[in-house]
DNA sequence: GTGAAAGCGCTAACAG
DNA sequence: CTGTTAGCGCTTTCAC
């Protein structure tokens, strides 16, 4: 039952609260008998320290947040968010933290959830996943004094702490390898431009071209909004500049582009070929299967609370910065089996 | 900042704790006077009360847990699942509560956070996803005394409070089409037998079948987990069975289904229809367009936490039980508009 | 209508 | 190594 105490608990093991107290948060200094002789009545009482007491003598509620941003509207599409969300509910429990989720959907969300994160002494960090540039969210609550780590790099990075995977090199892999296949006409669905992870993909894009002696063919890149829909009618848009082969920025773009592609009655990888970028379960289910950069999501998501502790135990300065690498994954969407 | 205390205000506007105490929740007997000139003061010091202390003080919270259990897996494959989330959230953010997210994946999270939800005093109540029969995270927290509320109907309901989709219903109205139609050998994909949310769904498939004079064809029938992959599969073993239409449990299946027949060459709906249920948007985004049940999953989320919150404020007994209705919706994979 | 005072259950010096 | 003693910041009687 709650309703137990730590007074109940020093009475029947005939010793102080302090006591108990020390046993309870591990502090040493107890001799082992008394320890034990505590550790026993806890045992069977059942007691359960009480979360709100011991944050407000502490000041440490052991609860950390993970606010999504209004702008951030794949939330609710694309699966790499569900891994995202377990990483990060792993990376909690397993240090003994309580995960507050706040999705911010209108502006009166917004309103109410501001400053309950980052003022009302219920949170001791926030995580704030990366948006769109100019999102309101996220430039206040940088502003705050709060521990914060973005999940994915923000426009402007001064000062503040984030966790990124290495978009720029993923995506020059991806092309690359297309290249290396001899691609001539190699195509993209971008991510949304207003957002880093868009950008980032894009840089890389450009990169492994212009390394390898492609120009750039503006009729061949396309925004998509990481939805299937998205890459569907991306799809649509750059087949009239006949490319060989795409790279999406997702794998879920990529999903809805080949779908576009086949309805065109164009033969996978035959007549074109696909990369994405994430690699969900779902890449690996179908047929043919998808040759997709993996981002190590759910490690990304455990690796972000692991920050963020890191951050609130020894201050927010200096500003740590992790990037994490991906991998090619090669499966028949690339072709790359028919060895060209 | 986090750092000015009722104290503060108090001194500011020439009042005392207690009076700040009643306008900050919005107490009555407060002279209008006075009650402006604290929230005056409040508006320009930005304060904002500290929530240990205040849930300390008045054993309320004003958070409520959502915790998916071990068995509930298709939470990270299930279009359903963000929308479910979207909505509890919303609920949340609209009655001032905040929202604790526990995914329980191991055996370790399991004791972690059990106590933690149940005996802490850090939730006001809690949302528990319905999962498989058996799942002991599920049968345990049922018997902690803290207010609850399943998320879809319990094998066991005794005393239980919860909300539920009438999945009956619904499956019985997917396969009636089917029927009304005039589709002779109508197969199924079913949700898991463990849960009732399968279990449901078949019986709604069984008595339109029966009720409409049809007599069921085991061959016709299998078994799904709600995933795409698993929908590819369940469609495999049935084809040897030649249904001409299928009544998949979820859209997430039937796009899987969809994929498995139209690899053998089906054209749908002309070879073999199809209806889903759900009603994610996915559904509608797809050549041909699936004809589905939709739930209100979004509302669904939401009334959750509107039952949830009644049950807090006034007590778990009696047990509340809501049923939300369903609706069809007819596109194409059924083949509605060939006016068979 | 307003203030004083007593906790809520715990942590963390400070003694001893 | 253990107990005593102040709070942490708020709500809530109970007087006035």
């Amino acid at each position: 039952m709650a309703d137990l105490t730590l007074e109940d608990i020093a009475k029947q093991a005939g010793v102080s609260r302090s006591t108990v107290s020390r046993v309870v948060n591990n502090h040493p200094h107890v001799s082992e008998g008394v320890r034990k002789r505590v550790l026993e009545v806890i045992q069977i009482t059942g007691y359960q320290p009480n979360a709100a007491a011991r944050t407000l003598a502490s000041q440490r509620s052991w609860m950390i947040g993970l606010v999504v941003p209004r702008s951030v509207s794949s939330f609710f599409t694309d699966p790499y968010f569900p891994h995202l969300t377990r990483g990060i509910a792993k990376g909690c429990n397993q240090h003994d933290y309580t995960l507050g989720l706040f999705l911010v959907g209108t502006k009166e969300d917004e309103e109410k959830i501001l400053p309950r994160v980052s003022r009302s002494g219920l949170l001791d960090g926030i995580l704030v996943q990366a948006g769109h540039h100019g999102d309101q969210v996220i430039d206040r609550l940088v502003q705050s004094t709060i521990p914060l780590v973005m999940v994915g790099r923000p426009f402007h990075t001064e000062g503040i702490s984030y966790i990124d995977v290495d978009n720029i090199e993923g995506a020059y892999n991806a092309v690359s390898h297309l290249v290396r296949l001899g691609y001539q006409r190699i195509g993209t669905i971008t991510g949304p431009s207003k957002s880093t992870v868009g950008v980032d993909r894009m840089e890389g894009y450009r990169k492994a071209l212009n390394e390898r002696g492609h120009t750039l063919d503006e009729s061949l890149v396309t925004e998509g909004d990481f939805t299937e829909a998205g890459g569907y009618y991306a799809m649509q848009r750059l087949l009239p500049a006949k490319p060989d082969a795409i790279f999406a920025a997702s794998d879920i773009m990529a999903v809805g582009a080949i779908r576009a592609a086949q309805e065109a009655d164009l033969r996978i990888p035959d007549d074109i070929a696909f990369v994405g970028f994430d690699d969900v379960p779902l890449a690996n289910h179908r047929d043919p299967k998808l040759t997709t950069i993996r981002q190590p999501v759910y490690q990304f998501g455990f690796s972000a609370v692991e920050i963020l502790i890191e951050l609130i135990e020894n201050g927010r300065e200096p500003a740590r910065r992790v990037m994490v690498g991906t991998e090619l994954i090669i499966r028949d969407t690339c072709g790359a089996s028919r060895r060209r």
